[in-house]
DNA sequence: TTCTATGCAAAATCTTTGCAATTAG
DNA sequence: CTAATTGCAAAGATTTTGCATAGAA
């Protein structure tokens, strides 16, 4: 899947950025890394304190993804949940959008071919130079149509 | 358009719910019927502060908003912003979406149908029983691209 | 009267900044 | 050595809550 390792992409782009390693992104990288969908700072800072990993202050969480954001190595998602999300930027070809359970907050990551194919038609007939687009399903999850 | 004027239902579904009438409330609903997009709590504190209607309270604003959004009055928008923006909940028939220029901050309605006809037969196919949808298109507005 | 609506100010959350110490190149 | 990286604590910004008063039914 990311055989160009997504990880080594965006080590390359913060060197050619006149970025020095830390361990500190090196540790937001390589657990964003391995995940499947968004997640908040929170979450990647409470992941990485238990993960053994290496503990990464809250502070540093923020600029780490901030700084990814700026770059384009990594993707806000915003679920409506009062907290943005963010996850690995998606290497040409995959990429996913977001159902989100308004009962439990789960957070489940989606592709429709159809659906992008209307986006790319759209974008080239709106007064915006459009660079990217979220799209973002709410309703009720399984567990929760059923309580 | 708005025939049976959103802000009439609005009062309907209150009284419904025994909920009483307010003047801030009723300044809400007013400015809210009067836009074409959606608008910020601070952004709605001020228009009514300056438009001579009726100052509101930051504090009932939120509260008001939360409420006309739990009843399915309002909808809120979530433009990646940091500030979440809400609007009139859209009658059955007219629907539209966001695009966001990430440079000025402007933002703008849109509306497609083969977009909505994909998602709609999209929301048939996914693990949730969805009820809401939202699409964000981000980009560079005329001005800021030229600039 | 009784329950809702509001304002004000304090509190809670999430995020950003300032500063000093550390570390990569 | 110089500039980037981090942690910690303080500061900001946005949103929510507690409490007392005013208002609608």
């Amino acid at each position: 899947m990311s055989a160009p390792a997504w990880i080594d992409r965006a080590e390359a782009v913060l060197a050619a950025n006149g970025r020095k390693r830390g361990g500190a992104r090196r540790a937001v990288l390589e657990l964003l890394d391995g995940q499947t969908c968004a997640l908040t700072a929170v979450e990647i800072e409470d992941a990485l304190r238990r993960a053994s990993s290496r503990a990464v202050s809250r502070a540093s969480v923020y600029r780490i993804l901030d700084e990814l954001e700026r770059l384009g190595l990594v993707q806000r998602v915003e679920t409506g949940q009062a907290m943005v999300r963010y996850e690995r930027a998606h290497d040409r070809g995959e990429h996913h959008h977001h159902l989100v359970c308004d009962g439990c907050g789960l957070v489940m990551p989606f592709s429709d071919a159809p659906l992008e194919r209307a986006i790319v038609s759209l974008s080239e007939r709106v007064p915006l130079e459009v660079s990217e687009h979220e799209i973002v399903l709410h309703g009720s999850c399984a567990d929760c149509s059923g309580a």
